[in-house]
RNA sequence: CGCGGGGUGGAGCAGUUCGGUAGCUCGCCGGGCUCAUAACCCGGAGGUCGUAGGUUCAAAUCCUGCCCCCGCAA
């Protein structure tokens, strides 16, 4: 079977190289065109170009499918296309030009988190458990009909980024037992529930905005848009006129914080004790800091930080 | 030439404006107190102040070049 892979982020190259490792025929790639990184802009190519460059895969590099770049996708003669992580819509002319279409690996349960940032959805909304499915790509956003799921419970302080490294993993296992079947002609897909459709919401890409702290929500809230926007865009606070990054941190239990009551429980005020930093978040609650990144500084322990402030002021964010 | 912050014992920082004895909070090592301790007390080791040059009696501090790290923006 020649298939056709597209993609462009880091899990999407691990995927295409665990695709070529296990001895499938893809024939040719489509990924992003190389974009500035960094501060130096540096032109640079995606990490599934790179991969593809390494297994010596022709590579078509086109940031929306076109005519030009579905003439030269038809020129590989396709029997099937993967799609993970590409970063632009296909149309129905591509989706028709593989006999077979596309499959697409989304990091959710479908219907569930439809759309750009099932992951970060997730745990921004405390879901205890989540997953990938495998679908056969329409004109949809993530409609499709799905062809193998499989789940996962999400671990206590898990950050977006471990999440995805698992899930990752999960959907390359998915994809090569769910492969053969689709070549076999023995694919049996579930259409998604057209109701759940309609009311679930779905998870649009994160902005730096929305990745702004809010300290009068709960600790138990503040502790998921944490590890949610971690490592992108990254939850922030400001801290006098600079912003500082939260990494990483906890909310303490309800007897952890009755035990150490303050006077002061202004939201994003700051007390330290020997060996932890607090920060007072809506309704009493208390949140543990774990690590954090002045602007201008390495990440570095909540502490460590703590340490260097001036002692005379009182630290304060908002 | 996109804007900006930074490089000082192992960690995080102050000191630079106005040149003159290497400081603070920790960590580490040793000793003491204690039933005991991450607590408290005493002592100690550890730094070419990113780098190269310049000015000076004297440079972490002033001048010039270079290297490296990071936030924002894209």
């Amino acid at each position: 079977m020649r298939i056709v892979f597209a993609g462009t982020p880091v899990n999407a190259a691990q995927t295409l190289q665990a695709m070529h490792q296990s001895g499938l025929n893809v024939v040719a790639v489509l990924t992003r065109t190389d974009a500035p990184i960094g501060r130096k802009r540096v032109e640079t190519p995606s990490a599934v170009a790179a991969v593809a460059a390494q297994l010596n895969i022709p590579v078509i590099k086109a940031n929306r499918v076109d005519q030009d770049a579905l003439s030269q996708i038809s020129s590989f003669k396709p029997d099937l296309g993967v799609i993970v992580a590409y970063g632009a819509l296909l149309k129905s002319d591509a989706l028709s030009l593989p006999p077979k279409g596309w499959v697409n690996i989304h990091y959710s349960l479908l219907p569930k988190w439809r759309g750009a940032s099932p992951v970060q959805s997730a745990i921004l909304h405390g879901d205890k458990e989540t997953g990938v499915s495998i679908f056969q790509l329409d004109s949809g956003m993530d409609t499709g009909a799905v062809h193998s799921s499989v789940p996962t419970l999400i671990e206590p302080g898990e950050t977006a980024g471990v999440l995805l490294g698992r899930l990752t993993n999960l959907g390359i296992s998915l994809l090569l037992e769910t492969l053969p079947r689709i070549e076999a002609g023995l694919a049996s897909t579930k259409e998604q529930d057209p109701g759940l459709l309609e009311s679930l919401p779905t998870a649009a890409k994160i902005d730096r905005t929305a990745a702004r702290l809010d300290w009068s929500k709960e600790a138990q809230l503040v502790e998921c848009h944490i590890l949610a926007m971690n490592p992108e865009p990254m939850a922030w606070t400001n801290l006098d006129e600079n912003p500082i990054r939260i990494i990483d941190a906890r909310a303490l239990g309800q007897t952890d914080w009755a035990s150490l009551a303050e006077t002061d429980s202004e939201p994003g005020s700051i007390t330290s004790t020997k060996d932890r930093v607090l920060v007072h978040c809506g309704g009493g609650t208390l949140l543990e800091l774990k690590e954090v990144q002045p602007a201008g500084k390495n990440p570095m322990s909540a502490n460590d930080w703590v340490r260097g402030l001036n002692q005379q002021q009182k630290a304060q964010f908002h």
